[in-house]
DNA sequence: TAGATTGTTAATCGATTAACAATC
DNA sequence: TAGATTGTTAATCGATTAACAATC
């Protein structure tokens, strides 16, 4: 997996900075940037030049020598790793307040993921629209899924409930669960998820803060 | 910053863990599991036993040789240092939905903060309540931080509008920022900030789906 | 051409893992 | 005591940074 130019694996560590430089590079098309050198960009994003060009050169070159890199082009190079233009189809499970704020946000549609409907137990949310989608009976998900091509769940649901739901997803083929249960979900079985564990970013804020209060006391 | 016991530095790597430890024990904890070692909770958590007693080692010795770790113990120490019983004191600024969902999720309460209050510029929200914390014009914010002991500022407003909100929270004191703009905020002095970028791990999400794909196809 | 800046190799640094003596 | 398991040191591994030749 994780595939090079030159056939071998990107580590993880690369993989997981490229979801930033996306959101840099999007934000220099935004304001007409065109074009920018490793070094300008490094202290844009507070790192080192060296970390972006070994990071680029992990999938091909992208810039040109005594030129820079082309914002566009390297924006559309990275967007295409990450898969920004596959169209990936969504539902949401678990249409309670996080369920539909998600739904409303542009988080999906600035990666270009559709999502086509959000997925319920209670009558109380059943027939409703979240920003033109419709809260459909859990019931209903099997032939809803069915007759999409859904390849992302986006578990916003109870975690006790969850298990039943990720019984479902593996029986129907979709392909990656996006986890906002206060659990982990690994080793699925032809499933790839990621977990966001927002409590796990209060928590090192919470740490920050109290160290924060030790070094000012000392 | 980051002492341990021989007030040397701790690294981020590590603390970055810290709150999935946290999670885990108080998992075992719910399930009346008073007592491990290093071996089985690596095996339960899928990481090596060395980086468990390693890990736990940078902050002292938690746990005792020939027995392993008691759960109830390590679960008030690693909370002790996340800061866990500081009783710290947020508020919400931007009750759209989001704002909204974090205010009446347990994220907070989980870890000892406490949400006081939801802030808004918008006469749809401002007078409602949220799990019973009201939403007050962003103009009452100074007075009420002045009078609440305001340690967490949750930002959950559109970007576009966040730089006067950062103006405000310096000027007042506020020690931590929980960042959910779609913009990294680093860098301000004296303000602890933790962004919090879920579109990020969609975006990997994504990568992984794909990369899943390419492999089937090989 | 000369200047700039990449792509890439080599050097450094840090994090993870293995091993084992200490000790409960 | 014997067995188990930690705390800790040493060895390995990987990631980051520095340096520079290639080249636009």
């Amino acid at each position: 997996m994780n595939k090079t130019k030159n056939d071998t694996t990107v580590s993880a560590a690369v993989i997981k900075r490229l979801p930033r430089y996306f959101r840099y590079l999007r934000m220099l098309l935004n304001e007409n940037k065109l074009r920018i050198s490793s070094n300008d960009l490094a202290e844009l994003m507070g790192v080192t030049a060296s970390q972006i060009r070994q990071d680029l050169n992990c999938f091909g070159g992208f810039g040109q020598q005594g030129y820079g890199y082309n914002v566009t082009y390297l924006y559309g190079k990275i967007s295409e790793i990450l898969g920004v233009h596959e169209n990936y189809q969504a539902i949401i499970i678990g249409a309670g307040r996080l369920g539909q704020a998600l739904a409303a946000s542009p988080v999906f549609t600035k990666r270009g993921v559709e999502v086509c409907a959000l997925f319920d137990v209670s009558a109380d949310v059943i027939g409703k629209e979240v920003d033109g989608r419709p809260v459909l009976d859990i019931s209903q998900m099997k032939e809803f899924v069915k007759n999409n091509a859904i390849d992302i769940a986006v578990l916003t649901l109870p975690y006790e409930y969850a298990e039943n739901a990720v019984e479902l997803i593996k029986s129907l083929g979709i392909k990656g669960i996006w986890n906002f249960t206060s659990h982990d979900m690994d080793h699925i079985p032809g499933v790839t998820v990621q977990n966001v564990h927002m409590g796990d970013s209060l928590m090192m804020l919470c740490y920050d803060i109290r160290n924060l209060d030790n070094n000012n006391e000392v």
